[in-house]
Formats: C-alpha cells, sequence, structure tokens
DNA sequence: ACAATAGTTGAATAATTGTTCAATTGTGGT
DNA sequence: ACCACAATTGAACAATTATTCAACTATTGT
C-alpha cells in the first residue's frame, strides 16, 4: 500500500498540502479499515445482533442462522481475533457474548444511515 | 445466502426463539453489511476522511494519497454509488464532496473503538 | 473405558474485489 | 479544428475471503 504512484500533478497544491497533514497515521488506517472488514459481511453482522440480544453457544446461533456448526465457528473466530466478542466454556458448550460496547452503537449509526 | 442447512439441533431452543424475532429483515441485513463493506478498504477511508477536510478533484485526491488517477475514480465510483459522496464538474475537473452526515459520526465511533 | 455430542481447525474451492493498463470521453485553450 | 489534460471505463490479474468438507479435540453420560 506504501509503493503506488501517482501519475498526475496536483491541481491545487494549497488544498492538498492544507489537508495532507490531517491525514491518518498509516497504523491507524489499517486498524479502521480491518475493524469496517470485520463488519462488512451479512453472517457476522447477524451473528453480532444475535449476542446483542443473549449470550449463545455455537450450536443454537447455528441453528438460528441456518448455518452449519463449522461456518460459523469460522466466523466467530474473526469475531473473536477483533475483540468483538468473547467465548466462554460451560461444560461441553462454548457461550459467546459481546465484547465491545462501541459495536452496539456503530450499528445503531450505520441502520440510521441505511434507513433514511 | 437462504440456502444454506444447519447440521445441528438447538440446545436452548427457548433462547433461539426468543431471539429470532428480533434478527433484522434479510432486506437490512444486506444493506448494512454493504454499507460496512464500502469503508471496510484502506483506500476509501482516505478518500472519505479527506473530503471530510475539503472538497477536492480527483486529480489532488491522487496526489494526496500517491495513487493513480484511475484507481482512485474507480473507489470514487463505490462511493458514489453508495451516496456516500456526490461529484460535481466544474471546468475540466470534477469535484468530489461528502454526501451524508453520518459517515463522519461513524468514522468517530470506530476511531474511538480502535484506539482503546 | 466407550460412545455421543459440541466445537475447532486446515485445506480446497468458488466468489469477490482492488489495482493496473489501455482505450475512451469530454472540456478548455490556442 | 486541434491539442493537452482530467476523468471515466472495462478487461485482466492477483489477492483476499466465506463456506464446505473431513478430520480432530475435548467433554459428558453411561
Amino acid at each position: 500500500m506504501e509503493n503506488k504512484r501517482t501519475d498526475c500533478e496536483a491541481i491545487n497544491i494549497d488544498i492538498v498540502e492544507k489537508v495532507r497533514p490531517k491525514m491518518p497515521e498509516m497504523n491507524l488506517l489499517y486498524e479502521l479499515s480491518d475493524f469496517f472488514k470485520v463488519m462488512g459481511d451479512g453472517t457476522r453482522i447477524q451473528l453480532l445482533w444475535a449476542l446483542e440480544e443473549s449470550e449463545m453457544c455455537v450450536g443454537d446461533l447455528a441453528v438460528l442462522l441456518n448455518m452449519t456448526k463449522s461456518a460459523v465457528s469460522h466466523q466467530l473466530k474473526v469475531l473473536r481475533v477483533a475483540k468483538l466478542v468473547r467465548a466462554e466454556k460451560k461444560g461441553k458448550n462454548v457461550y459467546y457474548s459481546l465484547n465491545d460496547h462501541h459495536v452496539k452503537l456503530i450499528l445503531e449509526k450505520a441502520l440510521e444511515h441505511v434507513s433514511e
């Protein structure tokens, strides 16, 4: 993402240079887009949405979403790595719950956006 | 996304049936995940970030992000289709600006999330 | 100890997607 | 009318990714 090249000169150098110092650090940029990438999948949105209502185990989530346990587990792992959910083993089952209070707020804002 | 199948029975039917009616419509689900998909790309985040500071034309955005005009134009189209930015032709240049007040709020919330 | 069940994992496959390249459109200046 | 420049477009390519399948781990109940 660093070794790309422009094929043109600036038209309004003043604007470009005024905006440039406001741009986010590479680091922050990756974290932001990675976060949205995680949210950008229907299955994962459903999982978060469900877990907003109640903590649930993998099998129940699979039934609710009408998917295989494997597929659900794979996506839960993505959410777990992103620290959006956390897992707790209770006997034979693993119960998942939301791990981040921002998710609900962001989902609500996004909801406002898409339903306007 | 409809023709998937579970490979198991519910463990807590009560929870599944309590949560089921709260789940989002297919329609809304697609709109939500599509929205996040659009946000889930570093280039597009940078474009939105820049346009939050000032309206800019394609060439200037290309210089700012150190990319080709073509690549920038392709991504601006994605943002345009998603109604997040709008384009206005002024002479030989096309100036883009933000078209949605939710984007800033959502970016801010996401920022809080990733930088905690 | 054994069978049954819940969940995880890795490889394979299919689908999606971002950038490049080349060609094209449209506008302004001369 | 023509040339230079800004931007768009479509095809091609590489990279990423969601689901399936099969194998595996771990736990409960008998």
